[in-house]
RNA sequence: AAAGAUUGUCGAGUGAUAGCUCUUUGAGUCUGUAAAGACUCUGGAGAGGAAAGUCCGGACACUCUCUCUGUCGAUAAGAUAGGGAAACGGUAGCGGGUAACCCCCGUCUAGAGUGAUCUACGAGGUGCGAGCAGAGACGUGUUUUAACCGCAAGGUAAACAAUUCUUGAUUUUUUCAAGAAUAGCUCCAUAGUAAUAUGGAGGUGAAACGGCUAAAUCCUUACUGUAGUGCAAGACCGUACCCCGCACCCAUUCCAAAAAAAGACCAUAUAAGUUUUAUUAAUCGUAAGACGAAGUUAUUUCGUUUACAAAGUAAUAAAAUCAAGAAGUCUUUGCCUGGAAUGGGUGCGGGGGGAGUCGCAAAGAUUUGUGUGGCAACAUACAAACAAGAUAGAUUAUCACUGUAAACAGAAUCCGGCUUACUGACAAUCUUUUAAU
RNA sequence: GUCCUUGUAGCUCAGUGGAUAGAGCGUUUGGUUGCGGUCCAAAAGGUCGUAGGUUCGACUCCUACCAAGGACA
């Protein structure tokens, strides 16, 4: 889990990431990121309803990419908005999968350090 | 010991690594005059029995019909407390519990089971396809077929005028007549708070004293609840930024020669904004192709292009609603510089904006234990216990072991119930059968 | 999260406890025409979302479940 500033909290950082970010998608997981003025990355995720009615599943899922994305993220260029979704009907993603999906779609964006 | 019945409890644990939210016991650093705030380390706490469905009931908050009474107020406007009515509901054998209930407990009746126990129902009226005979038709006799099935003949058409025995009439059944008994009916006694049960008596017993049904679609009665909206209720505050109006200051340009201060009119107007209506526009989205790109090669994803309904959004117009105050005019005082436009700045007023704070997070219809009352639900006294509180939303992820580690499932204002989903285990009480003493 | 609405033929919808559950569009067949459309005539197509219950009798009333949709900042 993350810190609360390095979070997405507002509906309208979701609303213009959707609307004016660029988008890249891997196996389900869907990449969506646009350039913020700020020092430090924001990452949000969203498990849509229709990935499995059940809260439990629906919770499960973002906590794996959560902590999927724990290790990743001091390799990250700072000031970007970045949202994570994954709409891959009723399949878990074990951790395993997520981080290495994960790794692939980073460096694909060119929003890691190679470093 | 076996087979059951009912009720209750639990709803994985341990270790390692990495992390989140709240809190602030302690320590440290930074900002600040201070109050205080931020960060780091450490300590503490961190998901259910159904958190679910949202099916009932309450707390809490706001809004609200008519009428009467009391208090404050001036007799008014209004505020506040209580009673009643209308309308709209709720409950329904009987008794009790509760803040309240479609809930719970006890009990009556009927049925199932050897039994523990389980299951089901519950006021009155209205109503009961039609005709004929008949004292009487929902129901005894008979006809018919409105309805349904069927090619047709024909059949279906809820329940209930009861049951048993003896004698006689006829060869028997059916039917008829006579008699007896039971159920039913009325009254009384006993038990019970009551529903009801048990016992006794009485006449009646082919005439209603009977059946089903409609408060899970009608009417009445009894008891009972004002009603509506739901924490996105509601209260406070209002940053950045934006829109409108007014005043003052500065700059530039133009104009005038009489101005300034106080009060009134201007002003039931109007700006932004909000609401409603209309028009237009683009976006989102959808559909089917074409082209291009990516790629895990899948009936994939993305982009461009073509077409398009409603709602929403934006702009414009109209209507309604809505602040402060200038210029101008008038009156009084009384005598020298002032006004307009554009741009910028400062201040004040109106509005939009959710950055936020509270509601809401440790404490109340709470839970556990013991005592007392009660068959019980529950009440009461004493003692002890009780820090999840997020807001794009914490309460976890990975690995190993524990017999195989597994079910249903994630708090969102808070409680009491009901319903639905569900793994495995344990405990208590009771029943029946078998065996031993 | 809180509160609501709907589910009937391929589509859009009616349906007051007793009808063989209907209407329009669509589909199929036949007729009309030289052919097609229009028109005319007929037919098929329904577990009334699912499961229980109340009732002599349920699309309709009650309960539970399932699915779809909407309002509220």
């Amino acid at each position: 889990m993350l810190k609360s500033q390095q979070r997405l909290r507002n509906n309208k950082d979701f609303v213009r990431v959707f609307k004016q970010g660029k988008r890249h998608s891997f196996s389900g997981v869907l990449l969506s990121y646009i350039p913020n003025n700020m020092e430090y990355s924001r990452i949000g995720f969203v498990i849509s309803k229709k990935y499995s009615p059940l809260a439990v599943r629906r919770n499960r899922q973002r906590r794996i990419l959560q902590s999927a994305i724990h290790p990743i993220y001091p390799q990250l260029k700072p000031g970007f908005d970045i949202i994570i979704s994954y709409t891959n009907r009723n399949k878990v993603l074990p951790y395993k999968d997520a981080s290495v999906v994960l790794t692939k779609l980073f460096t694909k964006t060119n929003l890691i350090n190679n470093n």
